[in-house]
DNA sequence: TTTTCTTATTAATCTAAGTTAAAAAGAAAT
DNA sequence: ATTTCTTTTTAACTTAGATTAATAAGAAAA
């Protein structure tokens, strides 16, 4: 764990009328007109280290949290045994900071993977602001409803496929997922992208050891399926992959009620 | 598989205002008098027969379903192996028929435990419907949130807990909600109640064969923390079994917003 | 009541993935 | 450049839970 300190932006935030993330956040339904009310809820801007806590799992904490750029991930510890357990992979857009209660009591521990720059909002503003934006709450069911298919492609890994097939779809997942934001072209010819996360992490998102994610990755790389090297991944065999990890990439795409 | 017919209640639907999961329903916010909007919204009440299957994982289908009463469950099959997750057991109030994408077609599939009845509403007034009444949106926000969370626990189940605490922890999770619904009271002196699914359900839920479930649930029983028979369970030890699945209450609240 | 089907139970055996421990390779810090 | 910390890699060994196969007990249908 990191203990560099957490800063705010000082000078002068984003607008957010020039977010590069506005297309894909909870504001993309507003109109450029309207986008002061996305200005009036967000109190600041923090740029968070890389692997650094954000926020942890049993405290109180009583903001929500944009993603405007790196990656990041959500986690729960069992008390007993110390091991943790990925909830989500966080990526530009992604909104953050749910609880279960009206407590403010955080279920889950959230941190950086590489340096992370949120918006921060009061949550209890959350609610007035929703009733008063009919389009941004709808967008939030979109995004809520995400979160969930996500989640549930991550149980059936855990629960159901074997390593192999889980540590594709991990695979998959993160490459569309970042498809989807950098607009399809850019510095992408094939099919290589920036992968910031361990091996420890992508066992900690679908329940394996550091070790046999290992073993398993090394079986990729050795079956011409993938590459990678310095945290950057090139998958090479789509087809082959997306076969072995039963995986479709409407299953991370982001608008259910179009 | 069930293949009796799933049957539509003809002469008359019960009433919105009368609904006893009024307030425990997407409708929760509406008062009596908006309450025409659930109605109008509503296309039918359909009753499904025990372990009947709704839709089916791949296929079209528009509609999204309340659960008026009974228990359910949404599942995803391994293509490969045929092997079943249990993504989410369905209980009075809970709200079904989500999508991925806005095409239409099942992410999952979704089938009865014992006799269900659903209100049915048309997927394509959903929209519409929440712009128009943002309290609902905003308690939809609550609802998949919820469903985000009941989720994120079972994949820690699944990924981070020994089959033990797992059982342990679908236990707690049913009895809770269960409670939840029954305002605390009536026919539960003690801490029993139905519990109609299967070891096999349990298995599928967090990842384990229905024979391991069973070698479990004996080793529970024996050592007196629970009781079951004929679809019946009781928790005899709660304190403890809590502790054993680091199981909170909390965690199956469903009002982050308050 | 008898048959049939589903669910629960038990036992024997197997295996995918875990554990432990080092060493090697990279990155970051001094 | 050197030290320190993190991450990857490999190997030897262990284990929690899977698999397979019967039997028993319930529940539903005929």
């Amino acid at each position: 764990m990191n203990f560099n300190a957490i800063e705010k932006v000082q000078s002068s935030m984003t607008k957010c009328s020039e977010c590069e993330v506005r297309h894909s956040s909870l504001f993309k339904k507003l109109s450029d007109s309207s986008l002061g009310e996305a200005e009036g809820f967000r109190k600041e801007q923090l740029i968070i280290p890389p692997r650094t806590r954000i926020f942890q799992e049993g405290d109180q904490h009583d903001y929500l949290y944009t993603v405007f750029s790196g990656w990041g991930l959500i986690y729960k510890t069992a008390s007993n045994t110390g091991k943790r357990q990925i909830l989500q992979f966080l990526l530009p857009g992604d909104l953050i900071g749910f609880q279960t209660s009206a407590s403010g009591v955080m279920p889950h521990s959230a941190g950086s993977v590489t340096e992370l720059i949120l918006c921060a909002y009061p949550r209890n503003h959350l609610k007035p602001m929703l009733q008063k934006n009919p389009e941004v709450a709808v967008q939030m069911v979109d995004m809520r409803s995400r979160d969930v298919t996500l989640c549930q492609n991550h149980l059936m890994a855990a629960g159901r496929k074997t390593a192999k097939e889980s540590i594709a779809f991990i695979i998959l997942e993160l490459f569309y997922r970042v498809q989807q934001q950098v607009p399809s072209s850019s510095k992408n010819t094939n099919d290589a992208f920036d992968f910031p996360i361990t091996q420890e992490d992508i066992g900690d998102a679908i329940g394996l050891t550091n070790v046999h994610v290992n073993r398993v990755i090394k079986e990729l790389m050795s079956e011409g399926l993938i590459h990678c090297n310095k945290k950057r991944l090139t998958i090479l065999n789509k087809e082959k992959l997306s076969q072995i990890a039963e995986f479709n990439p409407d299953m991370v795409i982001a608008h259910p009620l179009g």
